[in-house]
DNA sequence: GAAGCGTGGGT
DNA sequence: TACCCAAGCTT
């Protein structure tokens, strides 16, 4: 196992991204920040809003101060906007209960809105040094490969990955730190989902999988539907309510809203009518307190 | 535990 | 083109 760890180590020092917020000195706000917005969002698409957010809001009293509204506008087309919502209620509850200060143990960022198993484990171990047990989509990944001679892991965390993670984290406070950012960075950058680089592995000869001969997966995946969904709906509705500062009268929605025609409907054998499903949706954007409704239309949070 | 929740780039 | 997938969380 040692010598996995320092084929790892190794192979992390000498080809890591250089991402702004693993430079030395950052806050944990900082890091905190970063790994809202890398939810299920891609790093090239994070770094520029993560530049501008950083300038606008250093600290969390910051974003604290403002309006949720500016939250989402900020937040842009980086989706699931309800990770800013969640940012923003963050912030407010670190400025009101911990003093402004980000909390540093993994269990107090846990209490924390939209900052899971994961989140909480990655902010304690980045930010400040905790030998925490991240366990992420790269990281479960490699596990399956390297140690479980998988293609893939399982549709969802099964407690036998944190076991196992658990496991083969190095002793130490810096090995610890150390192995999991390197096992996130090695799933990022070369044990990817689709077309891993083995030849460039510095683990393919200790790798399970390549051992057994890269058997396919043992599932397929099933893909998430997106056109003529009300997420689709959703995302409209919020662009448009991103460019507005005034309050949009909801028959703007029915009209300007461009997502699918009506033979679409008919097509995806839909009883519904696209009328109908805006309603719907936005009667949920609504009920996430994403949208407010006023006399004379729609606007974002304040 | 499954379902719902945005967006856009790569294949 | 259509589908896959990206540092998940909440209900």
């Amino acid at each position: 196992m040692q010598q996995i760890h320092e084929k790892i180590n190794h192979w992390y020092l000498n080809n890591q991204r250089d991402l702004p917020w693993r430079r030395p000195g950052v806050t944990g706000w900082a890091v905190m920040v970063s790994e809202f917005m890398l939810q299920q969002t891609p790093v090239v698409r994070v770094l520029p809003v993560w530049e501008e957010w950083m300038k606008r809001w250093p600290a969390p009293e910051d974003l604290a101060a403002e309006p949720l509204s500016e939250a989402l506008k900020a937040w842009g087309r980086l989706g699931y906007p309800r990770r800013a919502q969640r940012l923003h209620a963050a912030a407010v509850e670190i400025t009101t209960e911990y003093n402004g200060q980000v909390p540093q143990t993994e269990a107090e960022l846990r209490r924390l809105p939209g900052v899971g198993d994961y989140t909480a484990a990655a902010i304690a171990c980045f930010a400040f040094g905790e030998p925490t047990v991240v366990v992420d989509t790269n990281i479960r990944r490699v596990q399956a490969r390297l140690f479980g001679g998988m293609a893939l892991p399982e549709p969802s965390p099964r407690a036998s990955e944190f076991a196992r993670a658990r496991e083969v984290q190095p002793a130490g406070r810096r090995e610890a730190n150390l192995w999991n950012i390197s096992v996130m960075e090695l799933g990022a950058l070369v044990c990817t989902a689709r077309s891993p680089k083995c030849e460039s592995c510095p683990v393919f000869d200790d790798c399970a999988w390549i051992a057994a001969g890269k058997p396919e997966p043992h599932y397929t995946p099933k893909g998430q539907a997106w056109h003529g969904t009300d997420r689709q709906v959703r995302g409209a509705i919020m662009a448009i309510l991103r460019e507005h500062e005034d309050p949009v009268p909801e028959t703007t929605f029915l009209t300007d809203l461009s997502t699918q025609t009506h033979a679409m409907y008919v097509a995806l054998g839909k009883l519904e009518s696209p009328l109908e499903q805006r309603e719907r949706a936005l009667a949920g954007l609504l009920k996430d307190g994403l949208a407010v409704a006023e006399p004379d239309g729609v606007r974002l949070p304040s």
